[in-house]
DNA sequence: TTTTGTTTTGTAAACGTTTACGTAAATATG
DNA sequence: CATATTTACGTAAACGTTTACAAAACAAAA
């Protein structure tokens, strides 16, 4: 049986308080009883028992983290810097994927309260349909703060990059190349980034004063396999686009893929940008979007440790900027030496 | 303040016994006060204190996992088998990540002792150093499953794949497609898993009656940038290899990468076969051993499961087989002379 | 010497549960 | 009707800590 603060008291013949300050290190207790408690912990391998410990305490030092998939480089990234933050301060971190589903995010984040997790970071699914979900937690008082995939309806904190400002600067950039007919192939719907990157990239549009069709736009999603559609339907126009704006790396890379099926080059035919900067998109020299996302995760982090330790905190919302990072998908238009279609 | 079992018992002025029945669904209690007991708890958003039932049952329903990154898709596939079947048993899953670092990976176990897990499922550091601290582990029954990087000398649990094995399957197969000159860039010299492969290379070279050259192996390490270093002194031999087999994609793509640069192709100027199969490899046309991922990280939480329960179940050595996929980066020998795709 | 103060220790309650044990009431059995 | 059985509930202990409070031990001051 495992050692307790009792075994070490009735081993040495003192009371379990006294055990208790000496582990502890509380000042008032004498340096001799300090001395063999200590020892005698050693040698019975005494191991505290936290839970004894965080019921007296009411915490429990965890939080929970709940992402909707971390196969990709990205979210495992902002754990990374989730991680670094709460290990510090002694937190432990429940990270919880929920495989894009929202039902399964709604088991996840359940499972996470039951567990007394004393704060949640969540970045929700394509779906999103757990409003409901987070405005309880919410009225409960649980300290919540969403990062990348947000609800802006909810009073909650956020942290996210300027989706806007950064699609604009890609579009402008392939404006700028001399693209004239730039397609964009959106995600989910549903998604807040989704949204705000559709409008940067309409705002591109407008700034230099470049018609807009409609049948440029697509929502396709955000999921690699989803990239056919979009250029099946893209190369179906009569107009077909000389560029392509892709609401992340993971459909960018879709849309090269399939148009080096059908023998287009990239950027000779049609020119490529992707968004959230991936290792593939790098490889692949892949123009995207480069976001800071391990800060993003520790900027996270520490918006929700001041929830925790101040719940009255107000709800906090941390905007990064992304530089876009240029490479050959997207060179300029002159040095095309064939003519387009 | 967060309502107690007391406050529901005070509400209705019956025992805290009767509402403990009530909650837990226990028999012995009439079927008109649990409706009352249920209706109240819902009323004061009753949530149980877990904290206090695993102080008394003397558990915590979780356990950790220490891995050397989560970037790469490896072990997070890993990590998804893994939380499938612990969760589906009640289990809460502590993830670290060791950064490869073996001081990193000591503390997050000593971390994951402290937070008093049930169990763990290790995958050790390229550096792994740290035997002392899983024979103590041992020593003191905890629970202990390795899964794909382990420690032979000791006496655990472990989940592979048959390394030796397939790493033969790799290089038979470019030799039955009539490549001659066969390097092996391995991975770390502390690793069991580049000990494996490094055998099953040589295997294969014998069985065909290949000369060994020794110049022609040469442990690089796993991560994508190293291998530059072993590109740069197969090139500076006199008699170059004409094909390389890689400890793993990152390394097989490295190497690929920096063929490019130089201006030689794959496979017609040297072949490439890489080793536990990734998205990016997938892209890029990569042969590779395809890891039965997530299955490994199901079986090392069953087998965890099993030791947890029973603390004298012996050791366990599960050993998979994988397949190789052979792509254009090992296409045979005799098509060198066609024209590059 | 007594008084006062300081240091060190012990006692017991508390955290929120579960559960062995006991008991009264309700019901069944003869 | 008396007795046996079942049902429903309460009391209290236990899990392993921390800590307020009290008490003892000792030293210093009067």
């Amino acid at each position: 049986m495992k050692a307790t603060i009792k075994d070490i008291a009735k081993a040495l013949g003192v009371s379990i308080a006294t055990v208790s300050r000496a582990l502890t290190g509380s000042h008032e207790v004498n340096n001799a009883t300090r001395e063999k408690v200590l020892n005698m912990a050693r040698e019975l391998h005494y191991k505290p028992n936290i839970q004894a410990r965080n019921l007296l305490k009411k915490r429990n030092n965890m939080i929970g983290v709940v992402v909707p998939e971390f196969i990709t480089f990205f979210f495992p990234e902002i754990i990374i810097g989730i991680q670094e933050v709460m290990n510090n301060a002694g937190y432990q971190v429940l990270i919880c994927q929920s495989n894009e589903s929202s039902k399964l995010e709604r088991k996840n984040v359940e499972m996470l309260e039951n567990s007394m997790v004393e704060g949640l970071i969540v970045s929700v699914t394509k779906e999103s349909k757990n409003i409901d979900l987070y405005q309880r937690l919410i009225d409960e008082r649980m300290p919540l703060v969403f990062i990348n995939r947000v609800l802006p309806e909810l009073e909650a904190s956020q942290v996210i990059i300027d989706d806007r400002k950064c699609a604009f600067k890609a579009v402008e950039h392939l404006i700028k190349c001399g693209y004239k007919r730039i397609a964009h192939l959106a995600g989910n719907e549903h998604l807040s980034v989704t949204q705000r990157r559709v409008e940067g990239y309409l705002d591109a549009l407008h700034a230099y004063n470049i018609p807009v069709y409609d049948q440029y736009l697509m929502y396709v999603g955000v999921q690699q396999d989803r990239a056919r559609v979009g250029v099946n339907y893209l190369l179906s126009l009569k107009e077909k686009p000389d560029a392509i704006f892709a609401v992340n790396d993971p459909i960018a890379i879709g849309v090269m893929m399939e148009l080096k099926k059908r023998g287009l080059k990239v950027p000779e035919d049609i020119a490529v940008v992707g968004f959230t900067e991936s290792p593939i998109g790098r490889i692949l020299d892949l123009s995207s979007v480069s976001q800071p996302t391990q800060e993003m995760g520790r900027v996270a982090a520490q918006l929700l440790l001041n929830k925790i330790n101040n719940p009255d905190a107000p709800v906090e919302i941390k905007i990064f900027d992304a530089p876009l990072n240029i490479r050959t998908s997207s060179l300029p238009h002159h040095k095309k030496n064939k003519p387009s279609l």
